[in-house]
DNA sequence: CAGCTTTCTCCAAGTCGTGAATTAAGTGGC
DNA sequence: GCCACTTAATTCACGACTTGGAGAAAGCTG
């Protein structure tokens, strides 16, 4: 069975103390500078062998050498050439989009959607299905029916789908066993059942790491080592990335940011505890908050309540003061964040965040100046996401390609019979 | 000049996508396997090349081969050998405790103390200066008086010393400037400040890393790879840990812990912001609300003090409900960390946390449970420190010592003439 | 078409880890 | 006292790798 959650360590990745004594091979540096190569290529888009040269510093006479062997296999393609001062022009190289496919699943509370990629990140195939609950079962039965859907529909072979990448609400640990204590998954091994159900790769994360790592490759985070996306819906969860890969800790279960104290003893939140930033800033919370201090509200749909409580702020002073309290509470927790764990960038988004985000991002970044240290505040900068909600997926889908750029384009040994 | 912080990132450490496109050349590949070999011998004790080549993987010629090397340059010799069943006997290695030598300093607000140490973190020579008021050019004078006078004691080559390492207060970003908001300390660039007055290689960083340095090493967190040193004394602080080596954030200031939000529009901090975690649980915080709860103590010596408040809470109800405050207070902040960065063991010190934790550790570790999630909680361990605070300096002393394990021994081109 | 510039590739080192063979250094049996 | 026997460490030929330099390729200019 090959599955696994994101976050598996690779060799060679920690230079510590307790680091896992680790020899490295020849064959190690040969990998490493292949996947420097591809990397370079893959992010950077067209780059000639020249440029590669002068990135990587390795030698030219290298690159040519890694280079060819990549084209050979079919992982990178000439792309036309432009003209270079003169003298013989270069040569452009990318990574050949249809090389291997990627399929980014999202979990969601109450719909499966399954996307087909390519390796450009073009959406081949899209099927959605809604569930009333997502239990463990029923969603890894939509997921696999997507999965052969979306293969379907575009006719691509399940051999040369690269990883399925499946983004999940709750904690992930490394053996990809889900945790969701508010939605009753309790230790569901959920990449195993997956795995049982087909030959592709299947890799497990958590939705807002995933989210967030849309985000740090194709949105609001790009060029960002050290960053944070904080997501806020109903409820409130961020990524946090360190050296560009996404961070988790031992077992893989970090950025549970929602679920941080920030009034000792005040709201009960669904977790069980008391205070969490989740209880005062989750948009179920806001407009929680709204109806005990008096406020009325149109609808009962939470997303457009909460836009109307938005909206509601500029006339009612009751909303008003209910979004104030929201923005401190939610400034309290960015602050905790540049605080303890100095990020040079803090990406909001979820749905409720980025209505907020859009109306009263400069008041939060004030406000997250009051509560920080002076230092940390200084090099950090607010934004917003710039993907929809949709990246999801995508960024489930990035996890395959994380790992093909990882390992330098070696493909692991398939047990799909090769197509 | 030679000087840093403690955190430079060395190239070939990120795998992820922001990585650094950094080449491997065939020497990294030698520096990097005399790495493990060292970082194996200096950690695990006296060894056998034969062990070494289980524990590393790698073959018993590459081995024997870079041992050669490492004993040939004088970092590595033998040390006996013992038994094997039946066969040639192994021989020992270990790390040549007198090829260099490395000095902690301590910057507190109230003293600095210079030591020495071999590469077996023997003390050779200490040396204590009171001070009155941390001023820059006071304490770089002391630092540096110190470094002549532990040398001179002892005997030992300015030549021979690897580096210096010296724990401060405050932030300290990779240029090795420090920040202190509370203590005035604006953008010092304390170590530029240093190197101008020795040759030796002088590496700077907050004083709460480096005693969590000290604790990985040779105390509490030893074993662990994904660890937070939680320091709380009269102001409250965090070491965190990933990977095995101290995580920093972009800038290098993670960690100030102590000024995160826990209650938020609470008590006032002396950093400005209000309702932080040192507010509630700092030791001089902890008196306070005391006194104002009409508690009354004998003494004003905080230490002291903070004894007889934990001794009152036997039989005094105000005390006792004051103390329970605190570790409430205390166990948010952990669970905190617990869902944040998830950590496989907390360790609790600092001579605040040393008495708390002493009586109440069970119900510290009950409390942190009825905050954290239960996944992450079910993973983590909380223990106490077992190293005193002298070992501020001693940590300080193994920022260059880390270095020479990471450099695979590899010395830097030294400005002083070899001796 | 010659001359020039720049890009890319090929080739002869030089470095490194490895497996197999070899040497070193003990123990135990007779 | 000598000869297996066992295990540890070293030596050596080999293959894999990067690299600098030489040379080929591919365009432009006059």
């Amino acid at each position: 069975m090959d599955f696994g959650a994101a976050a598996d360590r690779r060799p060679g990745q920690d230079r510590g103390w307790a680091m896992e004594y680790r020899r490295t091979t020849v064959r190690d540096m040969r990998r490493s500078n292949r996947s420097v190569i591809l990397t370079g290529i893959y992010r950077d888009g067209p780059l000639s062998r020249q440029e590669l040269s002068v990135r990587t510093s390795l030698s030219a006479a290298s690159v040519s050498n890694l280079v060819t062997e990549l084209i050979a296999e079919g992982v990178v393609e000439e792309a036309g050439s432009v003209e270079s001062e003169g003298g013989r022009p270069r040569v452009l190289l990318r990574v050949a989009r249809e090389f291997r496919y990627v399929v980014g699943a999202e979990v969601g509370e109450t719909r499966v959607r399954v996307e087909l990629f390519d390796l450009a990140m073009n959406v081949l195939a899209t099927v959605d299905h809604p569930i009333e609950t997502p239990e463990p079962e029923v969603v890894v039965k939509h997921v696999l029916e997507g999965l052969a859907s979306v293969l379907g529909s575009s006719g691509v072979q399940a051999s040369t789908v690269l990883g399925v990448g499946v983004a999940v609400f709750g904690i992930v640990d490394a053996e990809a066993v889900v945790h969701a204590q508010t939605l009753g998954w309790d230790a569901v091994p959920f990449g195993q059942m997956l795995a049982e159900g087909t030959d592709i790769p299947i890799l497990v994360d958590n939705g807002a790491n995933t989210l967030g790592q849309a985000e740090m490759w194709f949105g609001a985070g790009r060029g960002a080592t050290d960053a944070v996306v904080a997501l806020v819906g109903s409820g409130v969860g961020a990524a946090l990335v360190t050296g560009g890969s996404s961070y988790r800790g031992t077992r893989s279960s970090a950025g549970e940011w929602g679920h941080t104290t920030i009034m000792y003893g005040g709201r009960g939140c669904r977790c069980g505890a008391q205070g969490c930033l989740e209880a005062y800033v989750g948009a179920e919370d806001v407009l929680d908050r709204y109806h005990q201090a008096g406020g009325e509200l149109s609808t009962s749909d939470e997303e457009a309540a909460f836009a109307e409580l938005l909206a509601a702020a500029e006339t009612s002073e009751v909303a008003a003061t209910i979004v104030a309290d929201t923005i401190g509470y939610l400034s309290a927790g960015f602050a905790n964040l540049v605080n303890l764990v100095n990020p040079e960038r803090i990406v909001l988004g979820g749905w409720a965040g980025l209505l907020l985000g859009e109306r009263y991002l400069p008041r939060l970044r004030a406000e997250v100046g009051r509560h920080a240290l002076r230092q940390p505040y200084s090099q950090v900068s607010i934004v917003l996401c710039e993907l929809g909600r949709d990246a999801v997926a995508l960024g489930a889908a990035t996890l395959p390609i994380l790992r093909l750029l990882q390992d330098g384009g070696v493909l692991p040994p398939s047990k799909v019979p090769a197509g």
